[in-house]
DNA sequence: TATGAATGAGAGTTCATTCAT
DNA sequence: GATGAATGAACTCTCATTCAT
């Protein structure tokens, strides 16, 4: 067996990459957005490898069983909220503009990938826990993150929060929010107006007025 | 919980409940509990019937299929969280004192109720789609609650809330939020610092000061 | 267990029908219309005491099982193509003036009760092997009639036909013909020309000019 | 048979077969024996498989469910009334000829797959509507070729009968009647005897002597 | 590397039959 | 007599996974 690719590694190799990688993302890709669209149990390994028109014998040379395709599909999702977060003018950044960044472009991820979304909140529960644990890490890295700037802003004077660990979390879940409830608030309520409350409700209140 | 026959009566035998009436609730319990801890794919139907001494077959006199088991179970959990929302002071009650109570009260239920909670989020995609819109309904319900109070407190002049549907909603995902994420945020966070935490968060900072 | 009624009797008990015999009366008559209708298999013996207003736990006071009653409807279609044949003037009677009547007769039970004809041709296999001899026994009781009535037309000089056993065989064919082939036939074919055509074949063409 | 990728297709594959189409022909060999045999409800899909030693499986990449297969078996015993009509001196044969080639040849068909034709007056029921439709379309195509052949006799002025429509039914009739009633003519009526029995009471009585 | 025929454990579901009431 | 809740054997159909080619 051909161990499958590591994980979550945003950075690819370097030079141009194997025939294996490519056959490797064009499966997951496939596989997050038919897991995405149909869910875990009613997306058949066939329509999987139908979708990319290969046997579908040959998923199994790139992952072990189903399973494991699922793992590398949320891992992927996963990836979306992690990716961009470093786009800002690092270091010397402002940390709530930080946070504005940050919690809008969850906001957009969760939009442009709302299905996505949903599938790592419906099918982690279908992993092996090993699994499901490595998943959890990649969230608990992202929530770090936000409470990094969270108390970055608090560090600088410029917030006041007294739980930063409920906050964050509290963070992260605003974007997810969108995903998960977007069917109550549409169509009243775009994804830029849940962004503008989302700044008044989340950042707005906590910021030290100068 | 909510009677199979009846589906969706929220009132419901007042007296003596039927045998047949005994029987669902029975085999719902079992099915709540059973699709909470494994999930839906994961729970046979002989799961349950075994878990309360019966042949597999009787589940079918009282469901027409295994999705209507998931259909009503899905159904109860969301009755934890409306049931209970009227215990205050009826109508004399402060906008602001209900909303801290509601927040609590949602808090609780999604401690006490964690794998149930979570199986809503997880399996509603499993259900028809007619069944799907029943759930959502239910839960439009008690967004529409909790920004009736919003409003309420607005209109008295006791909080200051710009966009109060997506609050609303993000009143509720607090709630959500700590059965979706208390594996994140345990020990360290308690229950009770959460929902000190969703206090300060959520009602402190728009409460307008007298 | 009640032992069920005797199985073709026509000629019943004298005085009133004990309650029994009304009750094995109704189920049969409501299992025939069923079985023909749905065929034997598609219908269910809680449908049988449904469309009788019973309980279905009744029905198995009656009968030992659904086989059985299938071989007491089965016999009550055979029933009908025996009852009438002596209603003419008998012993002094033509006998091809009894032919043509009996023609005519079959053919007029085949359009009457088209549906339990062929529920004969389709469930007999559904029978236990005795109960199979025993409705093909009524049948060949049928045929034997036919024939006889061949012979005596022969004998008096007014058919000639060689192979009477097999003549017998296929008038009654004819008459099961229209039962199930009138698919093909109608429009068209009415069942009155049916009958006509099946004496100007089966009949006519035997018949020695005088 | 007929191959069950291609439904309807008469004029099969003419060189060597797939490896599909061979196991086709294998699964519906084995299913026309044993539907034959026990009848269609009491053939398990596992019976089927493993009369041919393969996986129950397998049968569903040929057929999508169980019914089909009987479509596909029933219309193999079609084909086999179907097949060689045109074996004689085509268009120059005496249509009293090809009448009583036809007959002979229906008889034989009926003796030599007995079971199978019974399959087919048994489990037509069993079809779904459109599967019997086609079914019926076939079998009206058997009957319209006799009915073409009785017309050309009478217009060649070889035979007299009124109702060619009526007589092409019992035509056929006859054929299928060795089938439905040989376990009431034999052994005394062997398959010869009722051939020439039904030249003589089918044919001759109604050749215009010359 | 790639295929897809083949497998078979396993699930949901049905329904004839029983029996306590 | 009459009921219908309860049973459970049995069946159809699915699909992840294997492996000869």
């Amino acid at each position: 067996m051909t161990p499958p690719p590591a994980p979550a590694d945003v950075a690819e190799a370097p030079a141009t990459p194997t025939l294996a990688e490519q056959r490797s993302a064009q499966i997951l890709a496939a596989a997050v957005t038919l897991f995405a669209e149909r869910g875990y149990v009613d997306t058949k390994i066939e329509d999987i490898s139908n979708a990319i028109g290969v046997g579908k014998g040959l998923i199994y040379r790139y992952f072990r069983d189903k399973q494991e395709v699922l793992f590398h599909a949320i891992s992927a999702v996963q990836a979306e909220y992690t990716s961009g977060h470093f786009a800002g003018p690092q270091g010397t950044e402002d940390p709530v503009a930080a946070l504005r960044r940050m919690l809008r472009m969850h906001c957009r991820v969760a939009d442009e990938h709302t299905l996505e979304t949903l599938l790592a909140y419906r099918s982690t529960k279908d992993l092996s826990h090993e699994q499901r644990e490595r998943i959890k890490a990649l969230e608990s890295g992202i929530v770090a993150e936000i409470r990094h700037h969270l108390d970055a802003a608090i560090a600088a004077g410029r917030m006041q929060i007294t739980d930063t660990q409920v906050a964050a979390c509290q963070f992260l879940m605003y974007g997810h929010g969108w995903a998960l409830k977007r069917w109550a608030l549409e169509p009243e309520v775009t994804i830029e107006r849940y962004i503008d409350a989302g700044e008044r409700l989340l950042i707005d209140p906590f910021v030290t007025p100068r």
